[in-house]
DNA sequence: TCCGTACAATTTGGAGCCGAACGACATCTG
DNA sequence: CAGATGTCGTTCGGCTCCAAATTGTACGGA
């Protein structure tokens, strides 16, 4: 089992590393883990189902999102999907252009843009989650029911502590100084 | 709390939505939420101290590698940093241009490149590690010893499944269709 | 020695992605 | 009711990432 044994190899090597300084093992395999995993489903989804319905993750996990909640305005499309608003603007213009998604503006509110599946978009997503839930249920076969909901509890609470607690620790690291600004981003006018 | 609440609701809305035709919610969570806190960990560990580095999760990682391995050969830094050669390409040649990391030939055979980190390197990460220990510590802070070696360990056995049977599973899906190839990426010549 | 095959990293092109700046609109306030 | 303030989605610069095409090196046979 190369996974296993690689990491904790390469824990014992980190130590080594470090000489003395205590390294938080647990903490550091879960992490090490909850990465590894994402991109292996991710790839594997990719390549299988969503490969053949054209679509990226992105482009499918935002469909969904539109799927199951209805039309939504798209700050929280982006929330819910876990990409940024800049993103999604592009995103869901490719899925419109597709016919999938449909884009309307807020009948009230101006600044508001409300996403809604397309007919078409609705039978992609009938005739897709399915797979895609097949293929959920492939990558957990070596878990038991049991498994999967202590796993999903024990990833729900790292969500969690980073929702609640990470801008405030993130505050606290910096200690008052300057944030580093990004590297990226737009520049300001001259 | 949003993220236990959300999830449920999606997932019982999900069913409505298909209708009567099962779905299998642990297995759904369980991959839900991999990426959910795949995503909030990285967010975290980017805006905290690998910002302050200027370093990228994929450079720290890269770093990393070479850092617990030694000099590797760019393979198998590759396949162990999870991301495909051709980006290391671009990642190590931006990190030699900062001095953190050497690019040399192989004595023997001209095509390998091997990857070792400079004084610099390792003096980078003697000091970043330890606050990224400190932070991959603070993301698990919901989560007992027992409790993070359990998530560790589903969560590897997810990596190995799909390691190990993705590929004959893909092969299934396609029934001996063409792969259909991805849509970005290079155009094939005419 | 000169191929042909195999395998290495690199180049290249397209899409994704983030986050700062921006402009349009809404709303509060004096 | 005009200006300040706030909140949207969009724009845009800089990376990241993948995978096909390409280039370069190694090596086993003719």
């Amino acid at each position: 089992m190369p996974g296993q044994r690689s990491i904790t190899q390469a824990e014992k090597l980190a130590e080594a590393k470090l000489g003395g300084i205590p390294v938080r093992h647990e903490q550091m395999a879960v992490v090490a883990n909850i990465y590894r995993a994402a991109s292996a489903v991710r790839q594997h989804l990719e390549n299988s189902v969503l490969r053949g319905a054209d679509l990226t993750w992105t482009a499918f996990v935002v469909l969904w999102v539109v799927w199951i909640w209805g039309e939504s305005e798209t700050r929280h499309v982006a929330e819910e999907a876990g990409i940024s608003k800049g993103t999604l603007t592009g995103v869901s213009r490719t899925l419109e252009k597709r016919g999938l998604l449909r884009r309307a503006g807020h009948p009230t509110d101006g600044r508001l843009v409300l996403l809604s599946l397309t007919e078409e978009g609705e039978e992609l997503m009938r005739r897709v989650f399915p797979a895609f839930n097949e293929e959920e249920a492939f990558v957990a076969a070596q878990l038991d029911v049991d498994e999967c909901r202590s796993v999903a509890d024990g990833l729900r609470r790292v969500v969690l502590q980073v929702e609640e607690h990470g801008e405030e620790r993130r505050l606290a690291l910096l200690d008052g100084a300057a944030p580093a600004p990004r590297r990226s981003g737009r520049r300001p006018q001259p």
